[in-house]
DNA sequence: TTGACATGACGAAAGAATTCGCTACATTGA
DNA sequence: TCAATGTAGCGAATTCTTTCGTCATGTCAA
């Protein structure tokens, strides 16, 4: 009696993967520092190896051995997992509508004029394509 | 030692929301028949219902006792829920821009004529609201 | 009325996520 | 060299999520 294995990295597994995409790389201690400073963690440090360990057993993150403290990376791009997690939350949240998210997105937040701008160019693209 | 409870409904309870959100209110019997058929759930009816007394407790549902089946609501509206879970995506993993969410989804997902132009319509009253 | 069936409350069980303590090993500076 | 420090592995503890079994109660037809 349980529940599957999430497909979707955890909230602490996103916060390692966002500093691994900004960095590129990082050893486990300088992970465990970011983590504290930036995310505001109290955690061990302890619990920054066990993280990534998990992370690693996941395939969520890669490590290079060879390097002395060893070094992680991401396994996937933030872009191949913001796809991911994009389309996992119209599906479950937008009836599968993509399009009532996108209009959500942009009635929701404030954007500029240069954002706007290179949406509406993007949007006229993509109907110039259209038969 | 433990995780601090989710903010986000989980998996299932929004299987179970979806289900409300559609209908606006079910009994526990209806509800579990639809997550059956619709969500191709194979768990007991039992499961259900303890899914509906937890939600119950988190307040994601609200409870109809005078009914004779009683009968389960959302707590909150689907727009509502929504903006809480889009928000706290672009946070998780888009760094807050909002915007790069909303190209990646324009970008990955065949919309048609229609959706473009309302979005194209919409973006253009954003740009003519501002200075 | 009473037996058959449905409803729903409760607790237990089990897996997943998250945390930490302890230990073994490597590195480094005096 | 060797003590001090850092790195990483392992297991255990704890909480959350999800599941089901069981029981008390309610409903309804014969």
């Amino acid at each position: 009696m349980a529940r599957p294995a999430s497909l979707q990295p955890t909230e602490v597994e996103l916060q390692i993967l966002r500093i691994l995409w900004q960095r590129g790389g990082a050893t486990a201690r300088e992970i465990h520092n970011l983590l504290a400073e930036v995310e505001e963690r109290e955690t061990t440090y302890s619990t920054t190896v066990k993280m990534l360990s998990v992370m690693l057993d996941k395939g969520l993150v890669k490590r290079d051995e060879t390097a002395s403290p060893q070094v992680y990376r991401a396994a996937a791009s933030q872009k191949h997992t913001q796809r991911k997690m994009l389309r996992d939350l119209i599906e479950k949240a937008y009836d599968g509508s993509a399009m009532s998210l996108v209009m959500q997105a942009l009635s929701s937040t404030r954007a500029t004029a240069e954002e706007l701008a290179e949406i509406r160019q993007m949007v006229e693209e993509l109907e110039g394509r259209q038969p």
